[in-house]
DNA sequence: GTCGATGTTATCAA
DNA sequence: TTTGATAACATCGA
């Protein structure tokens, strides 16, 4: 589900609403979600009476800097959202919703109290709480790549000519670039006519150049829809993310290229290949195999 | 009813 | 070191 557009527009949204606010309660039907922290009961013993001091997006995390140098880092996997609406759940009118919230924390600022409620499907989500030095050195947090969106193109050729292996699997790796994922890898490989499976020590210097610029253009032009809805995606205030009706290749299979190349139709067809477990479109006719 | 797929990642074995 | 399979879990559609 969330990548980079995903996480970082709920990431600016519930740094809209919820700085300032204190964490009062916390409750979890889930416990496991607190695994890395050592259990839900610590996590609310140190947790609680905590103010929200700013909020950040790292890689696909959602780091919360609370007061007294703790962190929350939530990860959201595969179907975990935020919700938060003036009238909390019952404002999204949907019990079957409500029925996939497992972790809620109850906030209050001056007299006013609330809940920002974490609704996920299939509770792959993840909790890393800690002081933020211990949060920093934790493998899943502190492992992390560098931002896409922060480096220069001689940085990513740089870090790159380090790597070998599937293209594909080194652009999902988030310890080397954090926040991409298989939609966003997969746009960014057809826009660079570059096929997933290639061998990235064999790819030219200045097709991987492009293939950096492309995928900052289309992380950028999904962060100006707020990201892509295929099924789960939602906001905080439950809307859809509007990049779907604009994507290429990711979930065309069987369509016809969009591409035109001196007026002409490609011609080819959006075909897919699994890699590394995950499923990979690309074109058939204009995506090179550099092998 | 069964099978395969879904935007993520940790882990284990070859 | 790298890779591939599997698991974590629930839902949807063919």
């Amino acid at each position: 589900m969330p990548e980079l557009p995903e996480v970082e527009t709920i990431t600016r949204d519930l740094k809209k609403c919820l700085v300032g606010w204190k964490i009062a309660g916390v409750w979890s039907d889930w416990p496991r979600y607190f695994r890395l922290s050592g259990g839900l009961e610590k996590t609310r013993k140190n947790l609680i009476g905590r103010k929200v001091i700013s909020i950040q997006r790292l890689g696909k995390n959602i780091l919360f800097q609370l007061s007294g140098g703790y962190v929350l880092a939530v990860h959201l996997k595969m179907t975990g959202r935020f919700i938060f609406t003036p009238r909390g759940v019952e404002g999204l009118g949907s019990a079957k919703e409500s029925s996939h919230i497992h972790l809620i924390f109850d906030i209050k600022k001056g007299g006013k109290k609330s809940k920002l409620n974490f609704s996920d499907v299939r509770k792959f989500g993840r909790v890393i709480f800690g002081k933020s030095d211990e949060v920093m050195a934790r493998p899943e947090i502190g492992g992390l790549g560098p931002d896409p969106l922060e480096i220069s193109a001689t940085d990513f050729l740089g870090r790159i000519s380090k790597r070998r292996g599937k293209i594909k699997t080194v652009l999902l790796n988030q310890n080397f670039l954090a926040g991409v994922g298989n939609i966003y890898s997969d746009e960014a490989l057809y826009l660079s006519k570059i096929h997933p499976l290639s061998r990235t020590e064999k790819i030219p210097k200045e097709r991987l150049k492009e293939l950096f610029l492309n995928l900052v253009k289309v992380l950028k032009k999904s962060l100006k829809l707020r990201g892509t809805t295929r099924q789960d995606y939602r906001d905080l205030k439950g809307q859809k993310g509007d990049y779907f009706a604009h994507r290429l290749v990711y979930a065309r299979k069987g369509e016809e290229c969009p591409r035109q190349i001196g007026g002409q139709a490609c011609g080819g067809v959006i075909s897919t290949v699994k890699i590394g477990s995950r499923t990979s479109h690309f074109c058939s006719g204009c995506q090179k195999v550099y092998k």
